[in-house]
DNA sequence: AGAAAGCCTCGGCCGC
DNA sequence: TGCGGCCGAGGCTTTC
């Protein structure tokens, strides 16, 4: 479910607890997998006092007055503050809230709580996470990183859409966003990324941000106009053109068998 | 039953 | 032939 404007939005929600001083941390043996244990989050973050949040791509940052806490979701992750409030607005779809599947979480000295909320388990807690392999923020991109991004050191480079999901090229595109950005930019997502002629680029670059902007006002990742388009056997919503299905850069493809050339 | 919106690791292949 | 880096495949985990 998370995608770079998922997480996002509970950086935003995360904001509630600039502040306040965190007395307690949990976690569980898959939560804590990037740790050095499962004591190791409640060592890390006792008595750490929440300065302010951030995010790079899929990653969300809790500042504090010593060391920087990551939270990852994977791809089923919701974040909470305190588990009975606000729900309802941060789950998309069918998904229902289950006490069983808080994977860990914080807990502040105001009795609040911030809970990883995560069914399948993929989502992950650091202690001053490594920034250094993620690319530039896919919400503030600029035409020249975005360059940077498609141009391929050698040859043709990998599918575009393969680049597109290389977190240490752009941190914050995942396979939803993805497939949107090439569809509204009229690209086939198997284009090798360096053969792109100077106007698909710039086609490119325009779906992105624009992609990027409509999506959050829309509320999610998930909210793409080409998800009517996304089932086998399915037509194109823009020209009713078929869909075509395969595998790229490790994830499953939805796009155009006439619009995107 | 099979696929799933993330991430990590492994192994093959390519170019120098 | 050797080596490093790139890139795709597969696994993780649980749910619907």
């Amino acid at each position: 479910m998370p995608e770079i404007l998922e997480v996002e939005s509970y950086r935003r929600l995360a904001d509630r607890v600039v502040g306040a001083t965190i007395v307690r941390g949990w976690a569980d043996a898959y939560s804590a997998k990037k740790l050095t244990s499962v004591a190791a989050w409640n060592r890390a973050v006792k008595n750490l006092t929440v300065t302010g949040t951030g995010r790079r791509g899929k990653l969300m940052l809790l500042d504090t007055d010593g060391v920087q806490l990551g939270i990852r979701f994977g791809m089923t992750g919701v974040l909470l503050i305190d588990d009975d409030a606000g729900i309802d607005g941060l789950f998309y779809g069918p998904h229902t809230f289950k006490r069983e599947w808080i994977r860990g979480g914080l807990e502040f000295s105001d009795g609040r709580k911030l809970l990883l909320h995560d069914p399948r388990r993929l989502g992950r807690f650091e202690v001053d996470p490594d920034l250094s392999e993620l690319g530039p923020d896919a919400l503030s991109l600029t035409r020249k990183q975005f360059d940077g991004v498609v141009r391929s050191s050698r040859g043709d480079g990998p599918a575009i859409k393969a680049r597109l999901l290389d977190q240490s090229a752009v941190a914050g595109v995942g396979n939803l966003l993805a497939d949107e950005i090439l569809f509204r930019a009229n690209i086939d997502p198997r284009s090798p990324s360096g053969t792109l002629s100077e106007a698909q680029r710039t086609a490119l670059y325009k779906s992105f941000t624009q992609t990027m902007r409509t999506l959050q006002r829309r509320g999610g990742s998930h909210l793409g106009d080409h998800m009517d388009g996304r089932y086998p056997g399915a037509y194109c919503p823009r020209d009713g053109a078929p869909m075509l299905i395969a595998t790229i850069g490790g994830r499953t493809t939805y796009w155009c068998s006439k619009h995107q050339v």
